[in-house]
DNA sequence: TTTGACTTGTTATGATGTAACATGAATAAG
DNA sequence: CTTATTCATGTTACATCATAACAAGTCAAA
């Protein structure tokens, strides 16, 4: 995964430095959305700085490249779990466990995209996040 | 629009008090999307409290009893459009001029709703906001 | 008219995010 | 190899967004 990054980074003349390869190890380990204070605190421990600059910065890097995203409704950020895919995608969010799941979004894209065209509107970017129950929760929580 | 709102409340048992009404003619008002502090400003300047909470109270009871929306991607709130419609909408919002526009959903979230099924999660809530231009501003920046 | 629920206000603090500047590493030009 | 330029990292300081905890006032029902 890392190797790979670091190939698609280079391509687009761009370095993966140690922080933000450690940034997004951090996010790649634990696979769920993380504020950005608490990859702040992972790095400071392991010697990074201790700033939140520098936390917000690797962590916008990762995005502008698309191996992270922003989920804004949690004021977090996860790994990418399919870099190089469909770079749009909704989030699926549990309530329960935190898991965080990925899907190519381009049907709900689409029917949004149409339904504003309606309107007149040009949607540009769009934010799609649904709070809910993953399968094992739901499962769990059945009587 | 604010004796449609009262009716709705009374029916709720809840109360359209002033800190609540003006809350709500403040955000009718503008018609776009305002910053909990840019309210909170308006009203002390109206003799009501200075603090945050003031704010923050005022308009998480309206959002709770559908009468305005949270947008997540502006941190900010505005009053509902349509209340008592479809209370679940997307969102457009103009990045040029901050207009908003509130559309049924419906179709949207079918897809969303259908797309995470496959993977066997249960959506409660979902988050559908889009950035783009409006009509207006898409005509203005054309050649 | 007392009781209890609700509302409004405060203080204080927590959480999230960015601007501006100084220093240091990597690359490119000479 | 040396210098110039760009990019990256770190800092301080501040801005913005949000909530916990408590005190005092209001309102309506018992
Ligand atoms: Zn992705
Ligand atoms: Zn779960
Ligand atoms: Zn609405
Ligand atoms: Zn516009």
């Amino acid at each position: 995964m890392l190797d790979q990054a670091r190939d698609r980074l280079a391509a687009n003349g761009a370095r993966l430095t140690p922080v933000r390869q450690r940034t997004l190890e951090i996010l790649l380990e634990s696979h769920r959305a993380m504020g950005a204070y608490e990859v702040l605190d992972r790095l400071a421990a392991e010697g990074f700085g201790r700033q939140p600059p520098v936390a917000y910065r690797a962590l916008e890097f990762l995005v502008e490249h698309g191996l992270a995203h922003r989920l804004q409704r949690l004021n977090a950020f996860a790994a990418c779990l399919h870099p190089g895919h469909d770079h749009a995608p909704a989030f699926l969010i549990c309530r329960e466990c935190d898991m965080l799941a990925e899907l190519p979004a381009a049907p709900v894209r689409d029917a949004l995209t149409e339904l504003a065209a309606e309107s007149g509107f040009q949607v540009e970017r769009a934010t799609i996040e649904a709070l809910g129950l993953c399968p094992a929760c739901a499962d769990a929580a059945r009587p």
